[in-house]
DNA sequence: CACTTCCATTAACAAATGATAAAATCGTAT
DNA sequence: ATACGATTTTATCATTTGTTAATGGAAGTG
């Protein structure tokens, strides 16, 4: 499963594989349930199996917002990305229940630094991040909400009937009513 | 001044910071010279001495999107983050005359494996280049573009009235005429 | 079953932003 | 100084999005 994942994104031998997955252990996350917690110490890389989540900040409003969703069989954002002295700065929550992988963080930068493959895959999976980063950036900057909405779509097909509409508008930088009154009009 | 920009990142030892000093070359770059070039092939990494820079893309409508401005003494964004096999995603260019101090990023990343400070150092750069981006996806996401402009005018004072503000409005994910009324409002 | 709570939808109005076009301003070259 | 081109501002109208409030439905609880 764990080989599955990795080498969809950047492919490498059985042998760094198994270095790998020597170092893995399983969690199970229930639904509603925040994982890793801004201001909290955290010190793991994740492979998310089974379930979705979502990253999450609140803003100085209070309000929760969605920064990312991750799919079934992805990589959750890379440890040096979200920490900075292995204090968590942004939340995770499993939006469903979920099966996760994990390994130590400084483990694995260890993994990096002496197996190329691994450091190639590690980069790659830190590049995925900006990237699909970037993508958004020019999404919230030059789309207009529907066709936001639309790419969100094609992104993650299941989660609109999944979870709530507010993670998903918060996401998409609109009102809840507002991808309310977007639904409709594409219903139609 | 190299050392100046490092260690106002992550300080790192005189040995350290010899061993990059070591590697460096100096560019220059005349106003409006556009010198990372998407799906050109770049291998460096860049120290930003004097001038300003911005990053960009080209939507599908052909319009140019500001993606980020970097000030005078400060690093452009991590090699890693905007190459794939070893050509560029994006743009990069002077906004203004330019020196560089620039780096082949195969070798500093063999400072990176080599040398834990530098190593500290280099992730550093690339979580400061994520959460940049964080902070800005939640301000297209849930600020307003007059609040966004407040916002941008904190982080680049000196740019409104050094840059075309068709670059800024890019940025701020508006139209160069939404600018132009939201100075006139803020002026009053 | 009645009741609550949480979400999603709808409506009506206000505010913000976009599109188009026309005027004003600025810098630069002649 | 003048003229040109590019940029910025202003004006007008259309569209999108936000705000507030009311409504309806689904799931869970006593």
């Amino acid at each position: 499963m764990i080989k599955e994942i990795i080498n969809s994104k950047y492919p490498i031998s059985k042998n760094s594989l198994n270095e790998i997955e020597s170092l893995v252990e399983l969690v199970d996350y229930g639904k509603g349930e925040t994982f890793i917690k801004k201001n909290r110490r955290n010190l793991k890389e994740y492979f998310l199996l089974e379930g979705v989540c979502k990253s999450y900040l609140i803003n100085p409003e209070g309000e929760e917002i969605t920064i990312s969703f991750f799919n079934e069989k992805s990589i959750l954002s890379p440890y040096t990305t979200r920490t900075q002295d292995e204090i968590s700065v942004i939340n995770f929550q499993a939006l469903t229940n979920t099966k996760l992988a994990t390994i130590d963080a400084k483990e694995f930068e260890r993994l990096m630094i002496d197996n190329l493959e691994i450091r190639n895959f590690g980069n790659t999976v830190l590049r995925n991040e900006l990237s699909q980063k970037v993508e958004k950036e020019i999404g919230l900057a030059s789309l207009t909400a529907k066709e936001r909405l639309l790419k969100f779509r094609e992104q993650f097909p299941m989660l609109e009937n999944l979870i709530p509409h507010t993670d998903i508008a918060s996401y998409l930088g609109i009102t809840n009513i507002s991808l309310s009154r977007l639904r409709s009009d594409l219903a139609r």
